[in-house]
DNA sequence: TTTTAAATTTGATATATGTCAAAATTAGCA
DNA sequence: TGCTAATTTTGACATATATCAAATTTAAAA
């Protein structure tokens, strides 16, 4: 494994709002985020935009690269960000020596798969309240492993980008926001979010298909 | 590539309705469509369910399994389908000595991420109408590479499946179906489907965000 | 072939979410 | 610190799609 840490390179940090990378740009390596807080989006021709992920510290970013050799969104840092550079070559020349490090790297590929199969559910299948339920228990879950709080803690995107996440308008999320307050499952002000009953939120996750 | 060959085995013939793999099932392989076409889906605790693909002939299937050693879809043949086995830990270990193999096995997971994504694009921000046309354009792009007609084309899919590929009610596919129709886009009468006006359709897809 | 079940279309109506607008709050910047 | 722009909330109303229902067509089974 001291192999791979050679590999990888400090790329220094990202400020909030700049861009890790474009869609278009040459792909070249992966990166890890050793802090902070990215939103992938992609835009269609007609200026249409998604937010087709948020990823966290120890997640890894650039995978839709690989494909075609050029990135197919863009990643924008939510906050100020450390990131750390993993030339993609590189990586596949270590994985033919080292097949646990190859297993990895297919595991995490295909993660992202199901990953983004689970979000087709939640945008195909799922009403707003639903969607905002499955999103914040995400996020929990994922706070959870990283040793954080899993019922407090912080938003790092605005509604606008949590609704082009979810498929939704920022109105909605808003309101959905309300509602679930209301319902008395969380505590949300601005981005403060306190998740006061996850069992709660799984049942009205699961409410029923439309 | 004889050895990538000899890996292959004949998985044999998979009647309509029969299934290749459940969620749940252990991950051993890919499976390589060599005939016919299928469908995968996910279905959550609550019994919704969502097709996230639709993979014909020459296109592989099972990559979801990757991540976890079992399937979390299932795949089942929408006709009679003939199937090979491509044995996964044994395709790994021949991408450890064939970089152009490993390169293509990395590819082929890539690009369905970004595949997902784009349908991610679409379910999150396209309308009816518009969903329909990306629908149809990416078949007939699909059908275009192999060789048959971009422009006919028998639809293997019920309204239903259709629906829930593109997060609609089967009524609205027949509805938006009836509409491209009557804009003289498409003829399409049961599961036989003629596009009219490739680049009408394309129009039609890029109409308007919502 | 005849019969039965499944799939499809179309209409009427309901509903969830979008759109538009204004006020309130918060955050970034000088 | 105060000023300005961005974000968020909430309301009123519009609209796309869902729901329910019935008729029709097609496919499957006996």
């Amino acid at each position: 494994m001291a192999r791979l840490d050679a590999l990888i390179t400090r790329k220094g940090v990202y400020r909030h709002g700049s861009i890790l990378y474009r869609s278009g740009d040459k792909f070249q390596a992966l990166y890890a985020i050793r802090t902070g807080f990215f939103k992938t989006q992609i835009l269609n021709e007609d200026g249409r935009e998604q937010v087709t992920g948020f990823q966290m510290a120890g997640e890894i970013i650039g995978m839709d690269g690989i494909g075609s050799d050029a990135h197919t969104c863009d990643a924008v840092a939510l906050e100020d960000s450390e990131i750390c550079e993993i030339p993609f070559s590189r990586l596949e020349d270590l994985g033919r020596e080292l097949p646990p490090l190859q297993k990895h790297l297919h595991r995490i590929l295909s993660r992202e798969i199901v990953r983004d199969q689970n979000i087709m559910l939640l945008l195909g299948s799922m009403r707003a309240e639903e969607r905002l339920a499955a999103f914040l228990l995400n996020l929990s879950q994922r706070f959870a492993v990283r040793g954080y709080s899993p019922t407090s803690f912080q938003l790092r995107m605005t509604r606008q980008e949590i609704g082009s996440y979810l498929g939704l308008k920022l109105e909605t999320v808003s309101r959905a926001l309300s509602q679930l307050q209301e319902s008395k499952l969380i505590t949300v002000r601005n981005r403060s979010l306190e998740i006061l009953c996850l069992h709660g939120l799984q049942a009205c996750m699961g409410k029923r298909a439309r």
